[in-house]
DNA sequence: CCACCTATATCGACCATCGATATACTGATC
DNA sequence: GATCAGTATATCGATGGTCGATATAGGTGG
């Protein structure tokens, strides 16, 4: 029984919109499963979070859903990026290697470096 | 005028306890001030959130602190790394690096690679 | 003496995420 | 034909980290 993390703060809409620029429209539970996929079973997407996510990505206008029925016959709602949800998703992006690289520079830094 | 950006969720902790590390004992507003020069004058410590992290890390036993006086000759509370604080440092850094090797794996893995 | 920088500190608010819980339908197993 | 596991959506209250505003006080330089 491994225990998975959880999604690290700020990064599941990011997730959410690569995962879906990936794979081309997918419902929410596809969704979660992916990235449960990606990460090498290594996170787990919580229900009660991205449901939530989902909706407010929407309202954003960033994805839109429509129902449907997925290939195992089960009703779903599908989500799929939009022009403004792929704008978004360079910028989240942008913002996290920029996070990224920050703190990546507390590991290298010295002190001899600062005055 | 120059903005800078908040500081990234669940880092915090991490970089504080990096900057006592690299500068050893420290007061709240010099660790403040180093985490703002590391980061290239980018991001900018809140005094509101800075405070409360020091207080937690000391009840968790990662530093120490004592008065004492800086070299302006102002009162100021230092604070000091400790074994525990050492071996959160560790984990914390860990941990950090999963988080970005397993985000940098969306921007790297393809549809292809994905049953 | 006044303005600015240093320095610590608290408070309410916000937002992302968690954990628990609920519902319903499908396919497989006994 | 009953039961169970897996699929799928959804809501709710709680938690935790960070923000923004606010308060206090002492030292330094103009």
């Amino acid at each position: 029984m491994k225990e998975r993390a959880d999604v690290p703060q700020g990064t599941l809409a990011l997730m959410v919109l690569k995962t879906l620029e990936l794979m081309g429209p997918m419902h929410g539970y596809g969704v979660s499963r992916r990235i449960g996929q990606i990460s090498g079973d290594l996170l787990a997407v919580n229900q009660g979070t991205l449901y939530p996510v989902l909706l407010k990505l929407e309202q954003e206008g960033a994805i839109v859903s429509d129902w449907g029925v997925t290939e195992n016959n089960r009703r779903a709602r599908f989500y799929e990026l939009t022009r403004v949800g792929r704008k978004q998703l360079e910028v989240e992006t942008r913002q996290w290697e920029q996070t990224a690289a920050l703190v990546g520079r507390f590991f290298t830094v010295k002190a001899e470096d600062l005055t």
